[in-house]
Formats: C-alpha cells, sequence, structure tokens
DNA sequence: CCAGAATATGTAGAAGCGCAAGGTATTTGT
DNA sequence: ACAAATACCTTGCGCTTCTACATATTCTGG
C-alpha cells in the first residue's frame, strides 16, 4: 500500500503553486504538474483535470500566455509565461496566502 | 472605515477554523464566528451565510453535537461540542493543514 | 517488432463550499 | 420608540477541484 497522498488541495492555491512555477521560466503544463510534485517531496498532486482547466483560465485572464513549441522530449507542447499582470497577481496572493495561513496559525496554537 | 480584511476563505479552511474553536468547549455559532474573527486579529471573517450551513454540515456527519442553551446575553442559543469524532476529524486534518502548508512553503521558496 | 508505459493535451459532469443577500426574533442602549 | 447588537436560518450563485474519459505521439522492454 502506498502513502496516500490525499492531496484535496484547497479552492484558490492551485493557481498560486501554478504561478509561482512559471514564474521560473516557461514550462508547459505536464511539466508543471512533474515539477510541483516533485519539489513538494509528493506531497502535491495536480491532476490533469484540474491543471488543464486551471492553466486555460490564467490565460483568459491574461495572467499567463502561450505559445506551442516543441518540448525537451520531442512532443508538441504549450509554453507558458507569466504577464507582467500575472507577476503582479502572484506577489498579491503569495501575500494573501501568508496573511491566512499565519491567521490560521492563530486559531490553531491558541489555547 | 476599517481595514478591508478581505478574507475569503479557501474552500475547506472553515471547518478547520470551527472544530479548534469548538475543541476549547461547548460554545454557540455566533460566538465561534467572533472568536475567529477576534483571535485572528480581524484577518478572518466568518459570514453567517457560511457559518451556519457549516455547522450543520458538521452536525450532520457527527463531528459536532448541538444542544439548545440560554446564552451570555439571556438570548437563546445553540451550544456545539466536539464529539469523539470530531475530535479525530480535528487532529487529522491539523495534520493534513501542516502538510499542505508545508509542502505549497516548499513551492514558493523555491529558486 | 510490438505492446505498453510515459508524455502531452483536452473536455464533460459531478460535487462541494463559501458568499451575498435576504429573512426572523429577542434584548439592550438611547 | 428606535436602532444596534445578538442569535438563528435559508436560497441560489459562482467558482474550483476531482473523476473519468478521450486522443495522439514517443520511448522502452521483452
Amino acid at each position: 500500500m502506498n502513502s496516500p497522498a490525499k492531496s484535496d488541495l484547497p479552492q484558490g492555491t492551485l493557481d498560486l503553486l501554478i504561478l509561482r512555477t512559471v514564474a521560473h521560466g516557461p514550462i508547459h503544463g505536464y511539466a508543471i504538474a512533474q515539477r510541483i510534485q516533485q519539489i513538494s517531496r509528493e506531497a502535491l498532486q495536480i491532476q490533469q483535470g484540474s491543471l488543464y482547466p486551471a492553466l486555460h483560465r490564467l490565460e483568459y485572464r491574461k495572467l499567463l500566455a502561450a505559445d506551442w513549441a516543441e518540448s525537451e522530449s520531442g512532443r508538441r507542447a504549450k509554453f507558458y509565461k507569466l504577464t507582467a499582470k500575472g507577476r503582479a497577481h502572484l506577489k498579491s496572493e503569495t501575500e494573501d496566502w501568508a496573511r491566512l495561513t499565519e491567521a490560521v496559525a492563530l486559531i490553531l496554537n491558541e489555547g
């Protein structure tokens, strides 16, 4: 039996993870999911049914821009990069996340 | 005008906050929201339209048990307390939250 | 060589949650 | 007498994530 991993991301965190991952430079969707999983030491697993709709929403909102190109393995892939708006959004979302986790910590570490 | 506070809880965190707040001992719904707001230094604000449905869900799932009684101000109020199941759930949800925030921190503090 | 795994993208439908907006009733303060 | 605070509740909307399915290409093991 494998460790369940059972991520179940709270709503809103996926955008943050994606934007932060894309911030390193152009990267395609599939690699974003892999990178997040790897860097989080398997704690986070992004489902494809969450990933692609999220990418489309972010692109629609002009936080990401996309170009088709060839991946490292020679397959067609859509490479995303941050727009200026996306970079600003990442910053404010990161701050929101910090505020939230601090506030929740206050509740949890009380008494 | 007060500082905006703009909480917007991600889905799933409300249960955790409520369970942790009820863990201190019997308390009624309205007071739960006040307590969370106060202890989080106004960073978290629980809307009534989120609070009461959440309490009903937790009661339905037998994580909370409720009794009608009289509040500190002499009004009728529904006092909640943790069930054994609720206490176990709080523990595992707290661990999940810790794992999640650590994992997200790995992503955010990378590079 | 060929089947299956890995890579890469996508959609449809379901489920769930938090929020805004509305409502009721009681008690306290002015 | 009236407003504000306390205390409960419901409906419907919007949004996100998940499961499951679908497709196509390239690499790899036997």
